[in-house]
DNA sequence: TATAGGACTTAGGATTCTGCTT
DNA sequence: AAGCAGAATCCTAAGTCCTATA
């Protein structure tokens, strides 16, 4: 049941909700006028030039050779080099691989071991330094062309308004790198052509020319999806899009209504939670399993859990596809009664690490649903996402499992800055504040980064510094001393006025101390843990807008310029009194 | 009811840019 | 001018959830 677009003329031009917000909108301007659109309607007019297609194969100079005991020059040798994944090769077997060759190279190349990328790896280190030497102007004309590219491809016209697209080219060619231990890792995806492209737009637009000898797959004028052009890529057999970037008004819509749907959640949340307790009881295994998996969702924020297709893809799992293996059972554990200890991987193959203590009947449950079962057998073998959903659409309109992230993640967004700002603090201490309680989202969300590769010296030179400012406290504090002692002995002016001038710089030096063991500890607690992820998804911004008001901190302090772009809608919509 | 296909959001790593220090 | 670190941006994989079909 997709919600229908009504018109009501707001601001910079989204239109309202079928359901309403807490807080009146105040226009900023007018921008347009719109059109009422009917229910599943994306838009009335779409143009745009169709997708940039990346430069051709460019062959390698003659004197640059790929080496196989003998000698020949393949394109995907070169792959192999420039995509850094030779070393993830050595030692496999050339399956994948070998469709891609010539049976005469099949004859020859049987072992990567003995293939030498040697002079293709040069070739390209240089041409990259080459690159880089490049003298201004030649630099500020390669930024020109760039720039006049993104302005011919980059934009669309929808329903009379010049958007910005996401991703307007194709994705070159080159070796399928997945993450974790992906089954299809280093398979050649091949190069997109016109003819494998699907162009989507209005019938009265000019439509997209294809590349000079080329056709398109199909032009279709499909008003119902928001997507440009599409293509299927060869390695998964799926499609993809070209599709608005988040700071166009559509995409900016979509966001919104998430965020309202997130609202609604917290109106009846208290019910759910009730009733999936009451479900805990159950005399259905079926009902018993489904409400311990919302128990967790719910608690733990974790991803619905789809089936996926085996051997298809890296072995990841959510809730619903949790397996025995991935939970161990403590009835007690460090002074805690009924701990679930997690360890899983989900989704880009980020383990999931944690030690919970549940409610008594969860435990009870799950010792239920473990008992006679392998390691790789389903936990929840009775509940997929489909069940899971149907149910949570009854008890509320429009509730998927995902619902749950969004909502605890702006909940504990709002709950957080009012716990941690204090509003005596100055800007940067109200920053860290709002730090803080981000990143608590992000540990909820499982929200990692690698520990990026510069840290460990950046770390290294703050605690430098640290020191360096310790040892000048130190000193100030002797100079004070020094002071205090001359003042007793002399008893003069100008001695006392020499005692408060050197506590005032003590004090000083102190602060900036302070100061320095507070990023210290910020990076430390920061390095695991990405914020961006939860800020761009899953954070109501107008939580942050509301906050910045609130305590006279410029927006800019918290969203950079695409950031600002992408929540123009909340900026312009929430007072400081905005709640969640 | 199961499955496949389709459309869309969410995700972390790689690359590029920026602004500072040397 | 070069070198660097951190921020911003780009890239595209990997999820969720819906609909159509058998």
């Amino acid at each position: 049941t997709s919600s229908c677009i009504s018109t009501v003329h707001l601001g910079f031009g989204i239109t309202s909700l079928p359901f309403p917000t807490s807080l009146p909108f105040i226009p900023a301007s007018h921008r347009w006028e719109e059109e009422k659109k009917e229910d599943g309607i994306k838009w009335m007019q779409l143009e745009h030039r169709g997708p940039y297609f990346v430069p051709p194969y460019e062959p390698l100079p003659k004197d640059v050779q790929f080496y196989y005991d003998g000698s020949s020059t393949l394109e995907l040798a070169v792959f192999f080099q420039k995509m850094g994944l030779y070393s993830l090769f050595q030692g496999q077997p050339l399956s994948s691989l070998s469709q891609e060759m010539t049976s005469e190279e099949q004859e020859i190349i049987k072992d990567l071991d003995k293939c030498d990328f040697g002079e293709i790896h040069k070739y390209f280190v240089d041409k990259n330094e080459a690159r880089k030497a490049l003298p201004k102007e030649e630099k500020q004309k390669l930024k020109e062309e760039a720039d006049k590219i993104q302005e011919e491809y980059g934009y669309c016209i929808l329903d009379g308004h010049r958007e910005k697209i996401g991703n307007f080219k194709t994705e070159p060619p080159g070796l399928f790198r997945g993450r974790g231990e992906h089954p299809k890792m280093g398979m050649l995806k091949k190069r997109i052509m016109p003819e494998d492209v699907i162009i989507n737009c209005s019938k009265d637009s000019k439509i997209p020319e294809p590349p000079e000898g080329h056709k398109w797959k199909e032009v279709r004028f499909d008003n119902t999806v928001t997507w440009l052009a599409s293509w299927t890529e060869n390695i998964q057999n799926t499609l993809k899009y070209i599709m608005l970037n988040p700071s166009s008004k559509l995409k900016g819509e979509k966001d919104w209504q998430k965020y309202e749907v997130a609202r609604r959640l917290k109106d009846v949340v208290h019910t759910i939670r009730a009733q999936y307790r009451k479900d805990w009881k159950s005399k259905e295994i079926k009902k018993r399993q489904r409400a311990v998996a919302l128990y967790f969702i719910d608690k733990l924020a974790l991803r619905a859990g789809n089936e996926k297709e085996e051997g298809e893809t890296a072995d990841t799992v959510g809730c619903c596809s949790l397996r025995v293996e991935h939970i161990q059972l403590h009835p007690q554990l460090d002074g805690q009664e009924h701990v679930v200890e997690f360890d899983f991987l989900g989704k880009d193959s980020i383990r999931y690490y944690n030690k919970v203590s549940v409610e008594k009947p969860v435990f009870k449950n799950l010792q239920l649903f473990m008992k006679n079962k392998d390691p790789s057998d389903d936990l929840f073998e009775h509940l997929n996402t489909t069940f899971l959903n149907k149910h949570l659409q009854d008890l509320m309109d429009g509730l998927t499992a995902k619902v749950f992230r969004t909502y605890n993640a702006s909940i504990t967004l709002q709950e957080q800055l009012k716990a941690l700002t204090n509003p005596e603090d100055n800007v940067a201490g109200k920053l860290l504040s709002y730090n803080r309680a981000n990143r608590a989202v992000a540990i909820l969300c499982n929200h990692q980064r690698s520990i990026p590769k510069t840290f460990a010296r950046s770390m290294q030179v703050l605690q430098e510094k640290i020191d360096a400012k310790k040892k000048q406290v130190e000193e100030a504090q002797e100079e004070v001393k020094k002071a205090e002692d001359e003042f007793k002995d002399t008893k003069e002016a100008k001695a006392e006025v020499n005692v408060e001038k050197k506590k005032k710089l003590l004090q000083r030096l102190e602060e900036q101390l302070a100061r320095m063991n507070i990023q210290a500890t910020d990076k430390e607690e920061n390095k695991q843990i990405a914020l961006g992820t939860s800020k761009l998804n899953y954070l109501d911004p107008r939580i942050t807008v509301a906050w910045c008001k609130k305590f006279g901190i410029p927006i800019e302090k918290v969203y950079n310029k695409t950031q600002r772009e992408k929540f123009a809608w909340a900026i312009d919509m929430a007072g400081e009194d905005f709640e969640f």
